[in-house]
DNA sequence: GGGGTTAACCTGTATATACAGCTTCACTGC
DNA sequence: GCAGTGAAGCTGTATATACAGGTTAACCCC
């Protein structure tokens, strides 16, 4: 039973207007909207309730407003939409399975020269390195190769990586301001391949991911995924709309 | 050359301090945060201001707040990140690159097993399918199958294929709830490298994307990429940070 | 005509004030 | 005891007002 809702607020009835003006095509984009004093006089509103109008409109990409200019409809988004990549060990976890974790190597190296120009250190600058090996049910699903810049994280050698799995320690530690993500299929190396237990000429999922913090490069990790065994994957739905359907 | 920054806003310095606090951990989750009343009288603000800084942070996600109690750290979130997945042409026109487009066919068929499952047809049902071809500056990038509800979509082979590319309808004409994405490495049979003209032994991306709207799937596409010649990729901000870095 | 000034308009921020609705808790009266 | 009342505190919304700073275009003077 739907119960009586109160009545929308009244910043939600003009965003909902023009969100209407732009969705149906009347308005398309770069079309300029009223400014927020006409909007006052259109909906006998105060300047305040028409700024939180358009201000949030603009924080959610619709429209883009410019100083001393006015407000217009923004490009529609180019069509794209958002996969969710999970922490491994949760994901592991909440498929009800048993996650386990194996450090191999964590040491100082000096940085070969393509993690030097990711992580926007000197070529040869000592970097931190460690490779870890997660597992599902006890089956290696992804081998992690992670580089870690030294100057954002000195302390990361002295942590317990055997125990800890190092993004466990990031995310919680070092919040990141950005994110960037590569999806590659590869053949693995036969190291590798020996490493995830599988054969040589079976494809992998290689996902590189880059971190920053006030866009200083953090970590810089390639997770090798036999597919076999392994598929990034999401369920999703868009459009942040408040409705408690 | 940067400029001079202009004092940050008050509403702005208020939301730092406070995310300082959840950040450093002196506010775990949970904790109770200073009700918009204390703000006013910490920091010498006006109501509305505190207000603003704890409704954009509550917008972000990173605070709580409960009408009539007060304002809580909110659970740091799971451990999930987002990579944006763009249409094809626009990410390959948004290169500088001259995109391509071929439709191969486009007919009605009794849905394959697994299909059926997926679209959640009758086995054998009938089902649209069409195959196209996405080119980059002349060489194939993307072999795109796809399999069309004729439930929701009974006109989708009235549509000039040849001309307008399938996503491009479906995202204008038959807005989607609900998005899966599915990605997984691959070796191509030899049919779809002769297609995409590549070697039989280079794996491919194989993204697996399935729509619904109001709980019905609509379409279910697989699109297969030479790994050598495409790679999934995001560059993500999640902060909603208005710093025009 | 060229260049500087000014006015009009826009957004962005901040303030003081007000009232509604919700929750919690103490107090009161039965 | 126990239910009902009411006060206190919180968020949510809305208003009128104010000033700063950016943009644009008209205007005027040299």
């Amino acid at each position: 039973m739907k119960r009586d809702l109160p009545p929308l607020a009244l910043y939600q009835q003009v965003k909902e207007h023009i969100a209407r003006k732009i969705q149906d095509g009347s308005w398309p984009a770069g079309h300029r909207l009223p400014s927020e004093h006409e909007l006052v006089m259109q909906f006998g509103i105060s300047r305040m309730t028409a700024n939180r109008a358009l201000r949030e409109l603009a924080a959610q990409g619709r429209v883009v407003r410019v100083s001393g200019v006015g407000s217009f409809v923004a490009e529609s988004k180019p069509q794209s939409t958002l996969l969710q990549i999970a922490n491994i060990a949760s994901e592991i976890r909440a498929r009800g399975h048993d996650y386990g974790y194996q450090l191999i190597t964590a040491d100082r190296v000096a940085s070969p020269a393509d993690v030097a120009v990711w992580l926007d250190l000197r070529a040869g600058e000592s970097v931190f390195h460690s490779v870890c090996l997660h597992l599902e049910n006890g089956v290696p699903v992804q081998l992690e190769d992670r580089y870690v810049n030294p100057r954002v994280v000195p302390d990361y050698l002295a942590l317990d990586l055997s125990n800890l799995q190092p993004s466990e320690y990031l995310v919680r530690n070092v919040p990141f301001d950005q994110i960037e993500h590569l999806v590659d299929a590869v053949l693995p190396t036969a190291d590798q391949a020996a490493r995830l237990a599988m054969q040589a000429v079976e494809p992998c999922l290689l996902l590189t991911r880059r971190t920053w913090t006030r866009t200083v490069p953090v970590t810089l990790v390639r997770c090798l995924h036999p597919a076999s065994r392994y598929r990034l994957g999401s369920r999703f739905r868009p459009d942040g709309n408040p409705h408690s359907g």
